[in-house]
DNA sequence: CAGAAAACTTACCAAATGGTAAGTCTATGT
DNA sequence: ACATAGACTTACCATTTGGTAAGTTTTCTG
C-alpha cells in the first residue's frame, strides 16, 4: 500500500527545511518535488507555519528515537557518551536534514519552536543529571555540567553538521571522512572529559 | 561628516543576513530600515546576490581582522588558543552577525561563498601547522590535526552563537554567562589538548 | 558658472509566494 | 442507489520580491 500524502509532504518539508532552511523552500517546490498541487499541502496543513509545526514535531521525534535506541540507562561513565556521540553522527549521515532543523529552530528560535525547546529541555535536563552524578562519582573531570554540554553539543553537532569547513580544512565529507571525524571527537571528548 | 551609504547598507546586510538568513531579508527590509529606497541599495550593488559577495567580504575582513589582531605570532602552546577562543567570544558578543553569516556561508556552500572558503582555508591552514608544530613539540596530545580544529571550531563557534541551546540549557544567553561559557570552553580545551 | 558625473527617487513590472473559493473525483457506509 | 465525507485539482488573488527605466537632485570639475 502507498505511503499516504501526508507522510509524504512531511518527510519532503523535513528534507528541504532541514537542508536548505524554511524561507527558501516554497511551497510550490515543495508540491512539485511530490507531484502534487500546493492545494494538497495545504489541504493537509492549513498554513505553511502549521506545515513547520508539524515538520518540527516529526524532527523531535525522529532525534528523540535515535538517541533513546542508543542510550543504554545501563551505561556508566565514558560508554554512555561514547553511545550518544556515535548515535549521533549516525543520525548525521544517515538523515543530515534532522540536525538540520534541529540547528535552524535552535537558531532562529521562532515561534514553532516551543516544542523541540521543551524537548530538548528535558533531554538535556536528564544529560545534566548523568553528567553531574560522573562527576560526583570522580568518572569525569570537574565541569559546570550544562557549559560541559554545552560544549560537547557544539562540538558534536557541528562535526556532523559542517561539512564546508570539512572541505576548507581539505577533508572530504564523504562517509570514510567522516567515521574518522567520530572517532577524532570521541577521543577529543574523552581526553576532555577523563583524567589521565 | 556623514557615513556613507555604501558602507551603512553593508553594515545592515551583514546584521540582517548573518542574524536572519539571507532569503528571509528581502532588499525592502534592508532599504526601510537605513531609511533609503530599495533602489539606492541596487545603485550600489546591481544585485542581491552582487550584494551577499560585498556582505560576506565585509565578515570576511572583520574576521580576519579580529583574528590577527589577538593572535600573537610569538604566542606558543595553549596560550595562542586561548587568545584566539577569547578572540571568537568577544567578536561573538560584540558582532555576533559576523559570525552567523560566516557560518551561513559555510553551510550552504553557495556560489557567493569562494571567497570566505579560500580565506578560511588560508586560516585554518596556518592553524594546522601551528597545531602540528605544538604536536611534535610535545605541548599538545596527539590528535589528527584537522579533525582536532574541526572539532575546536564547532565547540568554539557553536557555543558563541547558539544562545537557544543555552536557554534550554537554563542558561540565560547575557554577558555573565558568556563569561562563564568562554572560561569553561578554554578549560574544556585545555583538558582536550594538554596532557597532565 | 556650465555641465557632467554621482547619488539617489519615483514609477513600474514580471515572477513568485502564501492563501482562498469552488469544483471534481472516489471511496464508503446506509 | 445515493448522499456524504475525504482527498484532492483548477482557477484565482493580493502581496511581496528582485529588478528596470527614467527622471531629479546634489556634488564635483573644468
Amino acid at each position: 500500500m502507498p505511503v499516504p500524502t501526508r507522510e509524504r509532504i512531511l518527510d519532503s518539508s523535513l528534507a528541504a527545511f532541514g537542508l536548505r532552511g524554511y524561507d527558501s523552500t516554497s511551497l510550490d517546490d515543495l508540491a512539485s518535488d511530490l507531484g502534487i498541487t500546493k492545494q494538497a499541502i495545504l489541504y493537509h496543513f492549513s498554513s505553511k507555519e502549521h506545515l513547520l509545526t508539524a515538520t518540527i514535531e516529526l524532527a523531535v521525534r525522529e532525534l528523540g528515537s535515535a538517541l533513546a535506541g542508543a542510550a543504554d540507562p545501563q551505561a556508566r561513565g565514558f560508554q554512555r557518551i561514547e553511545d550518544l556521540v556515535r548515535a549521533t553522527f549516525s543520525l548525521a549521515a544517515r538523515r543530515p536534514e534532522v540536525l538540520g532543523l534541529v540547528r535552524l529552530v535552535t537558531r532562529q528560535g521562532g515561534t514553532a519552536s516551543g516544542e523541540l525547546a521543551s524537548a530538548m529541555s528535558v533531554m538535556l535536563g536528564e544529560a545534566v543529571r548523568f553528567v553531574e552524578t560522573e562527576m560526583v562519582a570522580g568518572r569525569f573531570r570537574r565541569h559546570d555540567p550544562r557549559m560541559l554540554l554545552l560544549a560537547v553539543y557544539s562540538a558534536v553537532v557541528g562535526v556532523a553538521t559542517e561539512p564546508e569547513v570539512m572541505r576548507a580544512l581539505g577533508l572530504e565529507p564523504d562517509l570514510r571522512s567522516l567515521v574518522k571525524a567520530r572517532r577524532e571527537t570521541i577521543e577529543f571528548l574523552r581526553a576532555a572529559l577523563i583524567a589521565d
